[in-house]
RNA sequence: GGACGCUUAGUUCAGUGGUAGAACGUUCCAUUCACAUUGGAAAGGCCGCAGGUUCAAUCCCUGCAGCGUCCACCA
């Protein structure tokens, strides 16, 4: 026996040597795989992209669950003979990132983005990110990750940035990207637009002004924000509203704290006849349901706030002054001119920027949308001629619309991909969610005021009109300068491209052919939309065919009493100082098992630790057949198994059993009973049972010989219904049994 | 305001139209034994509440309550 065996399982003497055995095979490349004659050239294809990590730091908890997840099935699939491939990668995260580097400099040299200039910004953000990654990657490795590396991918690479400017280009001259005015998400503090996804409202106490525009105006309104007021250009009344009906469609001139208005009454639908006074001073320019007003009444749009909230205005005494400096300023001339009817404190949702916590402006201002309404006839795409000769077992929907026949939409693209079952949502209820979400969908603003990222690709002349669109600047015909748009895309529009980028897209590959649709996404729930609806329009879009035939859903990892982890908590578990205490395999066990799909997963240390004792266990459970055991080729002894006794019989029908339901709730995506099944089966049926049964036949002379194969036998079934769990402690064992040659316990078969 | 989910042992959670399950914790017993990280056993439950469907409901349906999440938004 080897020596090693003679102490207890040291997980952090072995698991590092182990995966440096698994890389350096080359086995985590299907392509090698088949080259070593272990994986069928025309074998199915399983195909997962793991889900970018962003480069702005370290792996966390909700990482670790992923790679966990996602590893388990990968290796399970590897075993079954399958052309497994997972791709790696790591994602710029545009936001994110860049405010991270910008606190930085912030904090230790006091200077501004500005001050830096853009070029020499993007400079500091590549290290911060190239770090950043480097540190990413190795800890994908430590969690024990079989990822082929050979075709790692970043999502602002160039071979990613080619695809999305080809994307960009391709969907702007189909009409589906467009540029206008629109009252966007304003973050004065980050000094961007965003989405409103990145939005989070938090409640506070705000005074709601009553009052009334100048006193010969007949309908008083209720208003927070008496600073936009500057802005308004009509009052909106709920078109049965009995209190103001003759007032509608008349115009007003009035004189308010030194601005001209021009307000029009008009009557709208959206109005509360019960809040307030039931009347709605319109500010076409500072919010958006105004703005949709407003265009319905062909209303002006007047700007009064600019991109620092700071007002702007022909009153010398609320020009350049802050938004609530304006207010207060409003508020006296209001009650100076006896205008002010009542203040009220009311609770109130302020709308903050998820990144900067800077309260949000609404501004009108030039974006980049994608428009998910556009009805257009989808052209035949190169990719979509091949998808039925595809090597992929489920027939490929096609995604247009067939009722119209040839025309759809990027909604009903993204509507009809899951409607149809081409792809399945795990849990299921949250299809309902994705539904929801679908009908209620807004055209998706792409464009954001920052430095890293994805450039726009387009090109203007002087005169600001569009030039060239594309992957290079083409030159315009005679016209003067060409300026690239100084804006960025948001991140999730590179991301969206991610399960076709990373095989070679727009380039018509094999790879393509072969893993495209990837099997199975799995990720967490609350980037259902950001990420997965939007790989769901552009695959759809530019290949028809979905991104992946399943979605598997995972809860965000809490702490033991169900708090989110977080720096500012401090109740954060970090990832690697667990594995480097209780091994990666431990810590893998605890994630598996407490990841019911869809549900939040609470986890403490203490978990873990038992689950080192897991690993210890089997282990010992080595130390034990080796000790009973003598030979020196182990996969002779492995080889033909009768029962003969009643614990023979009772324990080879366990195995049979535990290797079934294993099998059966991998394929059902239940992996964390299928966990608990190989736990259970080694420990209560393996360990307590039938090794303590087999001490007996042991010592009957009759039986030893044939007790001992089983023994071996079960030995080395146990590390293969559990190696795709606990790959470390099974490879490093299946490595130390006394074999004539030495295989790999990750490509042999399940 | 709208949608979705959860409620099962002290705790964390599985699960099923027919006697209620695991892990941890607790208590007791055993242990020179492959296991310092062991084994065996015990206690512990109106399966949130109220109706309904059914021969039979913890499970299916309806309502209610508490908790949670997401979406919208408050002029």
């Amino acid at each position: 026996m080897e020596e090693i065996f003679k102490k207890a399982y040291e997980p952090k003497e072995h698991e590092g040597v182990i995966y440096k055995i698994w890389e350096e095979s080359g086995f985590f490349n299907p392509e090698k795989m088949i080259g070593a004659g272990l994986t069928h050239e025309k074998a199915e294809a399983y195909t997962i992209m793991m889900p970018p990590p962003n480069v702005t730091g370290i792996l966390h908890m909700g990482h670790a669950l992923m790679l966990t997840l996602e590893d388990i099935l990968i290796r399970y699939h590897r075993m079954l003979g399958q052309r497994t491939l997972w791709i790696p990668g790591t994602d710029h995260a545009a936001i994110a990132t860049q405010a991270r580097v910008e606190k930085d400099i912030y904090k230790n040299e006091d200077k501004s983005r500005y001050d830096l200039g853009r070029e020499e910004l993007l400079k500091r953000i590549d290290v911060f990110a190239k770090a950043s990654h480097d540190t990413i990657t190795s800890q994908i490795r430590i969690m024990g990750a079989s990822c082929d590396w050979s075709r790692e991918a970043f999502t602002l690479d160039e071979k990613r940035n080619f695809a999305v400017n080809t994307a960009f280009k391709k969907m702007y001259d189909e009409g589906l990207i467009f540029r206008g005015l629109r009252v966007i998400n304003w973050d004065p503090k980050g000094q961007t637009t965003i989405s409103d996804d990145e939005i989070v409202y938090e409640e506070r106490e705000a005074t709601l002004y009553t009052f009334k525009y100048a006193c010969d105006f007949p309908i008083p309104v209720s208003t927070t924000r008496l600073e936009t007021k500057i802005g308004d250009t009509a009052v909106a009344v709920h078109p049965d509203d009995k209190r103001y009906q003759d007032f509608i469609g008349k115009e007003y001139k009035v004189s308010f704290c030194g601005e001209e208005l021009n307000l029009k009454i008009i009557a709208d639908r959206e109005v509360d006849p019960n809040f307030g006074t039931g009347a709605l001073g319109v500010t076409p320019a500072h919010s958006q349901i105004d703005a949709l007003m407003a265009e319905k009444n062909h209303l002006p749009m007047v700007q009064v706030i600019d991109e620092k909230a700071r007002m702007i205005s022909k009153n010398e005494l609320l020009n350049g002054k802050k938004v609530l400096e304006a207010r207060e300023i409003i508020a006296n001339w209001l009650r100076e001119q006896k205008l002010l009817i009542k203040e009220e404190k009311i609770k109130q949702n302020v709308a903050t920027a998820e990144r900067t916590g800077g309260i949000i402006e609404p501004l009108p201002k030039k974006q980049w949308f994608v428009d998910v309404e556009k009805e257009f006839v989808p052209v035949c795409h190169a990719g979509a001629t091949a998808t039925a000769s595809r090597n992929n077992t489920d027939p490929v929907v096609s995604l247009r619309d067939d009722k119209a026949l040839q025309k759809t939409s990027l909604k009903r693209i993204m509507k009809k991909s899951v409607e149809s079952g081409a792809i399945t949502i795990l849990p299921e209820h949250f299809s309902k969610i994705y539904f929801h979400w679908i009908d209620n969908l807004k055209p998706w603003c792409i464009s954001r005021q920052i430095w890293y990222g994805h450039r726009i690709p387009v090109w203007y002349d002087e005169a600001g009109e569009v030039v060239s669109v594309g992957n290079e600047p083409t030159s315009a015909k005679g016209s003067g300068v060409v300026m690239q748009d100084p804006d960025t895309l948001d991140t999730w529009f590179s991301s969206a491209l991610w399960t076709f980028s990373t095989l070679g897209w727009p380039k018509e590959t094999a790879e393509l052919e072969i893993y495209h649709p990837t099997s199975l996404l799995e990720t967490g729930y609350e980037i259902l939309f950001f990420w997965v609806a939007r790989m769901i329009l552009m695959s759809g879009y530019f290949l028809d065919e979905v991104p992946f035939k399943k979605v598997l859903l995972h809860g965000t990892v809490r702490d033991a009493k169900g708090r989110k982890m977080s720096k500012s908590l401090g109740n954060g578990i970090d990832p690697i100082e667990i594995a480097e205490k209780y091994g990666a395999d431990a810590a893998r066990m605890a994630l598996v098992t407490a990841a019911a799909p869809g549900t939040d997963i609470k986890i403490e240390e203490n978990k873990i630790k038992g689950y080192k004792h897991y690993t210890n266990k089997l282990w010992n459970i080595t130390r034990f057949i080796l000790d009973n055991t003598e030979t020196s080729d182990f996969a002779k002894l492995n080889e033909e198994v009768v029962a003969t006794t009643e614990a023979d019989r009772k324990i080879l029908e366990e195995f049979a059993k535990a290797k079934a339901k294993i099998t059966q709730s991998l394929n059902d995506l239940e992996i964390h009973l299928a966990a608990l099944e190989a736990y259970r089966v080694t420990w209560n049926e393996l360990a307590d049972f039938y090794i303590e049964a087999s001490k007996k036949q042991l010592e009957d002379p009759g039986i030893k010989t044939h007790t001992q194969k089983l023994l071996a036998h079960l030995l080395v079934q146990a590390l293969k219904l559990n190696h795709p769990f606990i790959p470390f402690v099974t490879e490093k064992i299946y490595q130390s049994l006394p074999h004539k040659n030495k295989p790999l316990l990750m490509v042999e078969t399940w």
